[in-house]
DNA sequence: CTTCCGCTCACTATTATTAGGGAGTAATAC
DNA sequence: GTATTACTCCCTAATAATAGTGAGCGGAAG
């Protein structure tokens, strides 16, 4: 079921992103549709009415809202999800979309994206999700927040050693074992805001 | 000296922000007047040739080089420098900029910031600048982007006891002790971009 | 019921970091 | 010329973190 156009759904609070991305799909105008759209919520009544390829989406607004995400997702197998980043960040991290466009994307590889995702069939499944626990969760805010060790055990009522074991598969499931590194992922991830630092 | 055309130059890499900004900004058509090109260097030949009201610059291209860039402006001092900032980050920081333009600001709003900017005259200096010296802030990049005392030692060729003198300075002008607590200042003051950030 | 997993705690050896201290040079500012 | 500042390097003692093991408990899943 290869289709001639490839409907896609804009969810971009960014004026500037929505901009550029229609002036880029937009110079081929025969192949994509383009839509804009608010919020993820209105996609199920969307899709009651029209077939959707593609869903590029700003990340910070699946991030606080990753069930209804998967729920949304679940409902659509067929659609394919490109999160947008603007963020300075590195991303193994954005797993749980098909595919990412970075704001230094050229136009073409943007095209050549939209196009290949749009066109193929086959939906192999992106499930490396390395999930860390709630404990290590909770460690990990605490460590990205600032904390020692020993701060951490005492906050937790645990022992050090509890903390360092939860470090160390923190850093074993994350591959990331510097301080500076888990915090960023720990920013990235949302599991830490910045207010909670403590400097 | 207001013009009727507002001549802007806009040096991003990416072009998706590019596209965007042209877009915003074409809808205006005889007000502005748009250029692209691909680094600050290029200015001061430009400028010969044009007079420059706005510039529009990412402030990647200006972080690692400081010096050129306050060289470049101050050399045109009619000239207004937008920065486009694409973070997840607060931003008291860019203040070596006019103004910024956010990435979720509003076409109106962009479009009022840049003709503001191109009509008016008086500067205002924002000079509130940090205390940072050149070579703690090398450190402090890569501190923060993973790197131990040895290695940074190593990669700025000068000893461990250097190193760690650099970062006692730092610690005590920014009042942040923690390795986490820093990696967020350095990406907050755009001190690092992410990418170089190694896990 | 067994297996897996999250959570807890422990020990040791090694390496890294912090907190004090001091000190010299070169460039810039006054 | 003197004062200041950035940059460099050194030392020691104390503290923190990492790597590599091991192990017990409880709950959930098979």
């Amino acid at each position: 079921m290869t289709k001639k156009r490839i409907h896609i759904i804009i969810i971009e609070p960014s004026t500037l992103i929505c901009e550029g991305l229609s002036a880029i799909l937009g110079t081929h105008e025969g192949s994509f549709e383009l839509n804009r759209i608010d919020t993820m919520e209105e996609i199920p009544n969307y899709a009651l009415r029209h077939e959707i390829d593609i869903v590029i989406i700003n990340p910070s607004l699946v991030q606080n809202n990753i069930k209804t995400f998967n729920s949304i997702r679940n409902n659509l197998p067929e659609t394919k999800w490109i999160g947008t980043k603007y963020s300075l960040f590195e991303s193994k991290l954005l797993t749980i979309f098909d595919e990412t466009i970075n704001i230094y994307d050229t136009s073409d590889s943007i095209i050549n994206l939209v196009t290949r995702l749009g066109i193929k069939e086959d939906s192999e499944q992106n499930t490396l999700q390395e999930k860390l626990s709630d404990r290590e969760i909770e460690v990990l805010k605490l460590l990205a927040s600032g904390n020692q060790n020993k701060e951490i055990a005492d906050k937790l009522n645990i022992s050090t050693y509890t903390v360092i074991s939860h470090r160390k598969n923190i850093s074993q499931k994350t591959g990331i074992k510097s301080v500076s590194g888990l915090t960023i992922y720990a920013v990235v991830k949302n599991i830490m805001t910045l207010e909670n630092l403590q400097e």
